[in-house]
DNA sequence: TACCGGATAGAGCGTTCGCTCTAGTTGTGC
DNA sequence: GCACAACTAGAGCGAACGCTCTATCCGGTA
């Protein structure tokens, strides 16, 4: 079975972007961007829904669960989104210190392009759930533990032990995620460089 | 009519508790502990008013600039609240790197005994507004740049050059704000103490 | 042809939002 | 004693919120 298709989309099929995307995946990556750059809270359904060019109804049809049930899928979605940009960025270099660097010269390029709107697509929502939405907060942890893997291999590919690589690799994703907020709020790339700086050094120091 | 009710008493209250506070500060300080657990739009004036004993009237009384203008009062009073537990931690060591230590274990009990609620009081506010609400945002820059003029000082004082400083002190702080936020959405204070080790193995490869 | 079920469409429910507005209450200076 | 400013109090506005509901549309099957 593949997956949902636009049944009857009224728009023409010779259009390209979205619009040879399902109605599902279109609903899905209009909540992810919109909780990136807004939060929770900050972001309505029928926003959502706007954004998407689809209809309260069908975002009640493919998420029967509510708001909550959309978010924990473009939380998802964002996982996997900010996983390819991580493993672009790592494989960039056969050294790890150097990969990871290459990784803050990434988002950091990404940041600015979008003029400081587009960070880390669960941070804003992660903070604004914690303690009282655990499916979403489950998702978000889900994510971490996720990047802080592609992470952690790398390192250990690196040649480092591996209860060394996971401590490191988790410092690694906590610290990118510090340096990204900061260099939105300041709206500077340089607190990006900087981390990508002395997360070198630091692991550096384990080779 | 109603029993209690706080009167006219701006900026007496020499006895400890809220009770003796004004109303003002009570309504700052509410919407402070709101913001740092919610974020902005997850937080209603109402509910502020509320937590603070305070009425509507009250809070557009002392801010007409409305929810924007409170918000900002209140990221400064949540500055004021870290720098003051960054500046105890500081102060815990003449050493710089076990000084970072300190700071980490510091923020980690106050996480873990507010069960991952209380973080960093300007992080989910800041990330939901950067780029619309250009006030708020720049008093979260104020804050950060606060911050780390604090950490600077600190690893200057350690014997490092000042650029040096400078620019690790901005890597301490993003990274004490990376590991807060992977601290709370997992709930546990290990990454904050990670965090903690590798800063501190950091600063010492400049010493 | 008739029908079924997935998908689309949007009016409308009750609630809450930020905010405005008018009155009432209180301490202080003349 | 009185006027005045500072402060408290809360009803109510229009808009937006999340969500429910019914009505339709459509391709595929019988």
């Amino acid at each position: 079975m593949h997956t949902t298709k636009p049944r009857h989309d009224t728009t023409e099929g010779t259009e390209g972007g979205d619009a040879a995307v399902g109605t599902r995946d279109r609903i899905v990556r209009a909540a992810a961007r919109l909780l990136q750059r807004q939060g929770y809270e900050g972001t309505g359904i029928k926003q959502i829904a706007r954004d998407a060019e689809a209809t309260l109804g069908s975002v009640y049809h493919f998420f029967p669960g509510g708001k909550q049930e959309l978010a924990v899928a473009a939380i998802r979605h964002g996982e996997q989104e900010f996983a390819d940009m991580l493993r672009a960025g790592l494989a960039a270099d056969d050294d790890p210190a150097q990969a990871v660097v290459a990784c803050t010269l990434l988002l950091a390029t990404t940041l600015r392009e979008s003029d400081w709107t587009d960070g880390c697509p669960v941070a804003a929502t992660a903070l604004e759930t914690v303690g009282r939405a655990p499916d979403i907060q489950r998702a978000c942890a889900e994510a971490i533990g996720h990047w802080t893997d592609l992470v952690s291999d790398k390192l250990c590919d690196g040649g480092l032990a591996e209860d060394t690589a996971k401590e490191l690799a988790g410092a690694t994703i906590s610290t990118l995620e510090g340096a990204e907020l900061t260099a939105q709020v300041l709206r500077s790339e340089e607190p990006l460089l900087a981390a990508g700086r002395h997360l070198a050094r630091l692991i550096r120091t384990y080779q």
